[in-house]
DNA sequence: TATTGTTATACTCTATAACTATA
DNA sequence: TATAGTTATAGAGTATAACAATA
């Protein structure tokens, strides 16, 4: 049974999708047992792709230097991380993650993906369908 | 043209969707020109619906009880939120919202759909009909 | 001189423990 | 005694300003 959605005003649509969005973030961090602090698991997942620098893990993280230079010392005296001087530029360094990084990398995704997956089983295959496209588009928007 | 999603595994669905939920929620953030603190904000949210304890708001946001004490007292100090004595309990104060802090929530809550706004302008008729549904059910699932 | 990164310092939000007041 | 709330104190995370090293 198809709800009649046919032309739903923009603004509403913008504010619920936001608002749902939002509070399942929410249900996730609180549910999860979260194993490194948020602002770690960031960087650890941006570690995951390819080696930065504190530079450019402080862009990505919209977070000042001195800041990031804070949390890089939390990772690697964590054993997370490894900070490294760069050869071809004495300025910068090298964060990499190590495999205990990539570890807690996957066991605070798998915390965060229970509660959802629990929720998901709830759902008839029609919803699931809805989400399964959703998610898409989302992930478009998300990284637009 | 509809994707052939027929049977997606159900962990990958949690994840990704989960990913997509986080991401947007974390541009929502980034992008929104934030009046108020995020902590402080829920709890305006929270007293929009009625008043409340110190204790019932603390119990909301899982939070300590002198943290909401503090977070309360801030409130008080902008003048977007009254304190007063509870006559039936004397241990109790009752926590309630100003007009400012009543303008403030709907402020923030503008600013916060200005973004997403701006996407859905960019999507097709028919990947906002699949959003509006997702939007519903994910409303659903945040709230159980 | 400009860029990268760290150290110095201060502010905010959080928590636990101790205290006051009321039930 | 138990509950509601605040104050005292300390531990993270953040920021700006000042500094050191390299390009």
């Amino acid at each position: 049974m198809p709800r009649l959605t046919s032309a739903p005003p923009l603004a509403a649509l913008a504010s619920d999708l936001r608002l749902a969005c939002m509070r399942i973030s929410r249900r996730v961090r609180f549910e999860g047992s979260e194993d490194v602090p948020p602002h770690q698991f960031s960087v650890l997942v941006r570690l995951e792709e390819a080696t930065r620098t504190p530079k450019e893990l402080a862009d990505f993280e919209r977070v000042s230097a001195p800041s990031m230079s804070r949390t890089i010392g939390a990772l690697v005296e964590g054993g997370l991380a490894t900070r490294t001087p760069d050869p071809a530029d004495g300025r910068q360094a090298i964060i990499a993650l190590t495999d205990a990084g990539a570890r807690a990398v996957r066991r605070t995704r798998r915390s965060r993906d229970q509660w959802m997956l629990a929720r998901l089983r709830d759902l008839t295959p029609e919803e699931r369908e809805v989400l399964a496209r959703a998610s898409a588009i989302l992930a478009r928007v998300a990284a637009s």
